[in-house]
DNA sequence: GTTGGAATGAGAATCATTGTCAAGTCAGTC
DNA sequence: GACTGACTTGACAATGATTCTCATTCCAAC
């Protein structure tokens, strides 16, 4: 008796419902703590374990993006889907997804050339962006 | 009257000594905990806290690499100087230093196609050694 | 040896994140 | 519509790496 989303695992509840609204909202990275403090200004009242909860699995079925800032901090955006990197603007925030053939062949063959195996890869650009 | 090096800004305490020193002991990426484990180990006695800023310092002058486990460490090793990234065994930590041309070539591309300026970018490369 | 400022270190403080567990909620079943 | 058993929630405690504090110690020039 599985009453959960084989597709995730997860069941739809009003918690989930809403933290998946607010993250239609923004654009940019946000942190756990402020998607929490976006969902209270809504009028909607989801525990800040929930939130953390909610945002590990749906980044697990890559529903959405996450990565650490430069302080160790997870942040969270919607995403296209495909796998793809950002170029992240240090003083805004601005975010732009871009994606690199190139390089994730090059990763590939680097990890082939020395033997490794089941390679994944992390590349983040941060820049400044032409308003700032 | 200063008494600091000019280059780094740091004074070449016994401690800064010690940690250079272990800093040389290994090849593999190891959190500053391990580090002052290590010193320990010696008899070198200091404090976690000179470890940390030794260690931040050593990074910020280009002395050795850090970088964030995915569980949000900071863990350091020694480095060649120039600019590169690390292809890592997830299972024993073995790293190889890659560099890519390619991939430097790539962002800035990319972040000037934006009109990003004063690009930085971030590249880890995990994978599983041969031996594991 | 004196001195002024940098470096140290023991312990407290910080703070994002995770764990705990009782209470609540959901979706099939009767 | 009530029942059931598992999944989910949330208030709060706990964790753990890192940073802060500040009195003490050390360094190097004088």
């Amino acid at each position: 008796m599985t009453s959960t989303d084989p597709s995730t695992g997860t069941r739809p509840t009003r918690q989930r419902r809403a933290i998946a609204g607010v993250m239609e909202a923004f654009d940019d990275f946000r942190s756990a703590q402020e998607i929490h403090g976006l969902l209270s200004q809504r009028g909607e009242q989801v525990g800040l374990s929930t939130v953390y909860r909610a945002l590990q699995s749906m980044a697990d079925a890559g529903e959405i993006d996450s990565l650490r800032t430069e302080s160790g901090e997870s942040i969270y955006r919607r995403c296209s889907g495909s796998h793809h990197h950002h170029l992240v603007c240090r003083s805004c925030g601005a975010t732009v997804e871009v994606e690199g053939p190139t390089v994730e062949k090059w990763t590939r063959s680097v990890a082939a050339a020395y033997g490794y195996s089941d390679v994944s890869h992390t590349l983040e650009i941060f820049g400044t962006c032409g308003s700032c």
